[in-house]
DNA sequence: TAGATTGTTAATCGATTAACAATC
DNA sequence: TAGATTGTTAATCGATTAACAATC
């Protein structure tokens, strides 16, 4: 309410740019929008009125400061105070959210995994718990954010069970679509939406 | 060019009904579209338009047959003549990608995975082979999609070969955004975006 | 000063939603 | 017939892009 208003698309290029502005740090100290844009193919006005929305430091015939952009986008996403998540299924998938270091420089902190059939004590320093803690380890905790990577069989329940005890946001990634009550936000993360973009433009359309 | 034109949003919630369809085939004979957006929370509207594109079958007071449906669904995402890919990286997420059998379903078949080390010799049914077969493979088997589940380090050197060798879209899950020469076509999967919006809504802005 | 670059205002584009006639 | 539902046309909404003045 207090924050400026920032639409989902920018928000959503927000940690690309920041990803990009990490790697570079090193070797710049400032950039300008034009730049950024060609390295993703965007148009430079969209760069320059994402970054005018989070930060507005920009320097004419300078650019922007690299560091000053990375504080401001990372002031932003909140990556100082991060969101602390617990996640469900240490299968295949689990196992590769959990050793992905990456998630920690975007406000996530994955605290603690749980798996109905718990084969290692921790993955990546990670404590990997029984699944019958998940509803009292949420609760004593003030967990908000559950991270689903169970099979789709299991997703809904697993999701019950973390909204019954005070979750308050689900990231999907089982191929079903959850249903959760108001107040309760899901992401879905859709692989199938992704390929079924991707077959459509390799197959349907050529090479445009 | 010949096929009627579909809006990329349209393309990515067709996977989302066929999922649901298929779930409920067994069941019953008729879906309206309304009873389709209740589901996901979408506009009726929006549903019967994008049913409309693919179909247009409807019958008023009746809806459409899920049978119909299904298949007309399937055949605009060319579920039928399946995309061969190949796979590179055999880690944690490759694993759950070549043991995620759903694939099959929207159009796609992972015929091979490569690793640098690969430990295995087939998962899921999949042969796994070593890396420095990747490009001989890609060749005698007019591979022309490639799934990318290596490190952020090598993808870029991973998605250079596979370009080299005939490689006509690339299906990133590194967390980095690739290069690809103009007619090859790039997917970055961003999980750092989709978290970023799922934060914001989280924290930003309360439970709205 | 000249030129590169920012930032804003207006125009365009595409997707969603509303209104409503058609039809089984 | 009455009512549920489709499908289309018009209105709205939001995001992208173009034009251009401001400025270091």
């Amino acid at each position: 309410m207090s924050e400026k208003n920032i639409s989902v698309q920018t928000l959503r290029r927000l940690p690309i740019y920041l990803h990009y502005l990490n790697s570079i740090k090193n070797d710049r100290d400032n950039i300008s929008a034009t730049a950024i844009s060609n390295r993703f193919g965007l148009n430079d006005v969209q760069v320059r009125k994402d970054l005018g929305a989070i930060s507005g430091n920009g320097k004419p015939k300078t650019g922007y400061s690299v560091q000053e952009l990375i504080r401001d986008i990372e002031n932003f996403l909140g990556c100082g105070n991060p969101t602390k998540a617990v996640l469900v299924g240490a299968g295949n998938l689990g196992k590769a959210l959990l050793s992905y270091g990456g998630f920690n420089d975007y406000g996530l902190e994955i605290v603690a995994a749980f798996d109905s059939a718990a084969q290692a004590d921790t993955i990546n320093g990670k404590p990997v718990f029984s699944a019958d803690k998940l509803a009292s380890f949420c609760n004593e905790n003030k967990i908000t954010l559950g991270i689903i990577t169970v099979p789709a069989s299991q997703a809904q329940s697993v999701c019950d069970t973390l909204v019954a005890h005070g979750i308050k946001a689900v990231w999907n990634f089982a191929p079903t679509i959850l249903r959760v009550p108001d107040g309760v936000i899901a992401e879905n993360e859709n692989l199938a939406s992704s390929l079924a973009v991707l077959c459509q433009r390799l197959n349907g359309e050529g090479l445009e």
